[in-house]
DNA sequence: CGGTGCTTTGACATCGCTCAACGACGGTGG
DNA sequence: CCACCGTCGTTGAGCGATGTCAAAGCACCG
């Protein structure tokens, strides 16, 4: 398989070490995994309801979202991919999809046959407990838009998940200062949050004139990261990262 | 360790074997688990916000819950086990809780040690997937808790929650026909639903008038499982249960 | 320059929340 | 045995957050 991508499985090695600390013989087996990897274009379905994969796939670039449709047409989306996440390890032990994966923007994605993974992991328990930990962690973010959608008002839910996404991309090095990439147009953030496209806007300008975060061209950059995460009553206890005070507290008090 | 309950981790065996195939290897070795049975109260904390719990629990009788607190007192219940579930498998590989486990009713919970499962998962690679599965099912049912919250409205939440419960009970043998119990309060499951008691109660009012299901001292009785499951536009698949066309089916038109 | 898709805004409707009270029931102590 | 009390369920009236519908602005692109 053509290896396009520089590097595809090196990006997961980081991913699990920033997760659990590997070994070098896991670490090397990793980085021989046969894998292909694909350049997807936006909107482009990965793996359908009801379908039964049969690979894993692990996002080098671009954003990939999860995302349940309803029968009158109305979607919920249940979470947002970006580089180094690998969205459908569940598909290893769940045969069925209980929902789409999907990409948002276009992106390039690597593809890991189950068949070669699990043998891998069979070898490696530290490896498979690394891919079991991923997921969940998974859950755990699952959990907290649980609790978003059940208990916090419209305002709280974007921003929270603004906090969210922002420490996410910066875990994996995709944050340039208090700003990041942000793909979901506002129809996908509301969808994921429970909300209308409508309200989601109207939201969207309180923060905005507040100066909590400013919002243009895909780029989402925090103005107010202690006001942000006051009104998202946010802890980021649930993302399990491994140095949870973010670098972002130096940076939201700008000399 | 006294086994004052009979069989707990049959129990956990049978529960697995429901869910994966079991190697007889793997069954004596679950067999022989050391562990710990207690009887607990109603209301008793099992795990908290922050804490690093050393082992892992089995909920042999009784409702077990687990909640995020927020700041304001309010709670968003997360998800609701009964017998044969073990709710806090992912303390194996998340080493801080990120919310709380709490015991709903008086409970019956056997407690094994981190360190006796976790060699043992490493020696039985079949028996750590089977584990694996059964949390990512536990994902999979935060999923559809999130489409409930999201996208649908009260009366469709209250009625998905009633199919899941019913059919879950049912898969452990909990149920008797089409009645199973359910032990949460009205205000629990307000809580579990992002609603208030006021409105859930109404909700409930609506349900018994058209006929749908019955409810009374803490059982559940389906009486048209067909207009329920069209109410919350149901579909099973997220349970990923061996044999997805529940026995529901028949018992649901009585001859 | 005329689409086409996304964002923004307004007016109005509604679902679910808040507050408040009352009723049903079971336990407990006098 | 009964009065009392706490917990839970039930109901009403009014309100507020968010949805619905509709249209206009705006940017990008052929």
């Amino acid at each position: 398989m053509p290896n396009g991508y520089n590097a595809p499985m090196e990006m997961l090695a980081r991913k699990l070490d920033s997760v659990t600390r590997l070994a070098d013989a896991e670490r090397a087996a990793l980085l021989n995994l046969p894998h292909t990897v694909r350049n997807l274009p936006a909107r482009h379905d990965i793996a359908r309801f009801s379908e039964r994969p049969n690979q894993c796939c692990l996002v080098l670039q671009g954003w990939v979202t999860r995302y349940a449709a309803l029968t009158d047409g109305d979607r919920q989306i249940l979470s947002f991919y970006v580089a180094g996440d690998m969205p459908d390890l569940q598909s290893l032990h769940l045969h069925h999809m209980d929902h789409n994966l999907a990409t948002l923007t276009a992106a390039v994605i690597a593809f890991i046959p189950h068949d070669e993974l699990r043998p891998l992991l069979r070898r490696h328990p530290d490896l498979a407990s690394a891919l079991w930990r991923d997921t969940l962690i998974d859950a755990a973010h699952y959990r907290e838009r649980i609790t978003s959608l059940g208990r916090r008002q419209a305002l709280g839910r974007v921003a929270h998940l603004f906090c969210e996404l922002f420490l996410r991309q910066q875990a994996v090095g995709l944050t340039t200062g208090l700003s990041c990439p942000l793909a979901p147009k506002q129809s996908e953030l509301a969808d994921a949050l429970g909300l209308t496209s409508v309200h989601l806007n109207r939201v969207l300008r309180t923060l905005r004139q507040r100066k909590l975060v400013a919002l243009s061209g895909g780029v989402l950059t925090i103005e107010d990261w202690d006001a942000l995460t006051a009104v998202a009553e946010f802890d980021p206890t649930f993302l399990h990262q491994r140095n949870n005070e973010p670098a972002v507290r130096e940076a939201a008090v700008p000399a």
